[in-house]
DNA sequence: TTCTAATGTAATTGG
DNA sequence: CCAATTACATTAGT
């Protein structure tokens, strides 16, 4: 846990999802249709930021769903808009359908908060399209982050500065292979994720180094 | 798919996205890549090879599908020879330091394949339950592996590293979401992490934290 | 369909 | 910061 950042104080009030895309999903799997956060039925969070969670994950169970169409096309993905992207389930597994809201025990737990809902664990986040381009394209520029350029980008996508330094770290660690020559030689190929082993030393690509400006 | 891992030399270069698989008649979605953000246009993807198919498990067993029978008891079938069950080149680096017997370099040959003797298994592995079995126990003993349980465990149902971290890391997936009852699966309390819901982390047990010794 | 092996990725832990 | 892992969500194969 430990929130390690500070952030802004601002507070953030947001719509969630309203993309309303048809659903797709089709009979089987109704795993289906998740990402898109379509199905989520509208809803509002209010989060402070750098406070506990931003994206909250409000989870609905989703009854009945409309499921209109099977149209493969329809892969669009969200976009996000405004904060809230979760990822959440909501898909229970099937053996749990039938309860409705299987609300266990709460056992009240820990210390702190007010964490009211309940997603207080590792909750996953999905980073839209939007966010994930974002990032990326910050990414490009430098592979690391000077705390400024974290602020920054933790604002515009509205995140947590702590989930924008995790998603770099990450973005470093999986691939060893940066935005450095081999995508300006071959523009074409920036989608191309050559990996290396990670211990090699070998590489010809070498591990970029830190970018401290500010 | 990403390509992470280059143990043979040989490069492949291709189209990626053209999902070459035929239609499918049937609403299946094919929805492989979606969120993934990277692959949604058609890109040109560089892959090494020794990817792309994961590893091949040799099924040899019947030559040609004799599987004459239906008979339950025929679940031990697969693997019955020592022979490593896996050609794989993939292996996604183990990082398992020390380890010298690291037998990766498998280095199928690719085009030429193998899969000649008929029954090409293709994919997907199927434990055998004497495997099962066995990593059922060590999971009862504890829900985490260190790194050398890991590869002991390997060796011993002659898996790779990776395949038992993932059947752990599954497993553990699975039982989170098991309700108290459970525990008559675990007598011993051993793991007692009952998670409830898999969206819910707040229980008066804590998750089961790291069991480093090695 | 269910179950499970496998994958991708956000998040945590320890150094 | 980095490496290694874990949790988690989801995909795919039978």
């Amino acid at each position: 846990m430990v929130v390690d950042d500070l952030c802004n104080t601002s507070l953030v009030l947001g719509l969630s999802n309203f993309s309303s895309t048809v659903e797709r999903t089709s009979s089987k799997k109704l795993s289906s249709q998740k990402y898109d956060g379509k199905n989520c039925e509208p809803s509002l969070t209010l989060s402070l930021s750098g406070e506990t969670y931003d994206q909250i994950q409000t989870v609905k169970k989703v009854d009945s769903d409309i499921k209109v169409s099977n149209d493969p096309s329809a892969d669009f993905y969200r976009q996000d808009s405004a904060a809230s992207s979760f990822s959440n389930g909501s898909v229970k597994r099937e053996r749990e359908v039938g309860s409705e809201e299987v609300e266990i025990e709460k056992v009240v737990s820990r210390v702190s908060d007010e964490d009211e809902d309940g997603s207080n664990g590792r909750k996953k986040l999905r980073l839209t399209k939007a966010q994930s381009a974002l990032l990326e394209e910050s990414f490009k520029q430098h592979s690391t982050l000077n705390p400024k350029q974290k602020q920054d980008l933790a604002r515009d996508l509205k995140l947590r500065p702590r989930q924008v330094e995790v998603w770099f770290q990450n973005r470093r660690a999986r691939y060893h292979l940066q935005p450095m020559e081999s995508n300006k030689k071959f523009p074409l190929f920036n989608n191309m994720f050559v990996y290396h082993e990670k211990n090699r030393t070998d590489s010809i690509f070498k591990k970029p180094r830190k970018n401290k400006e500010n």
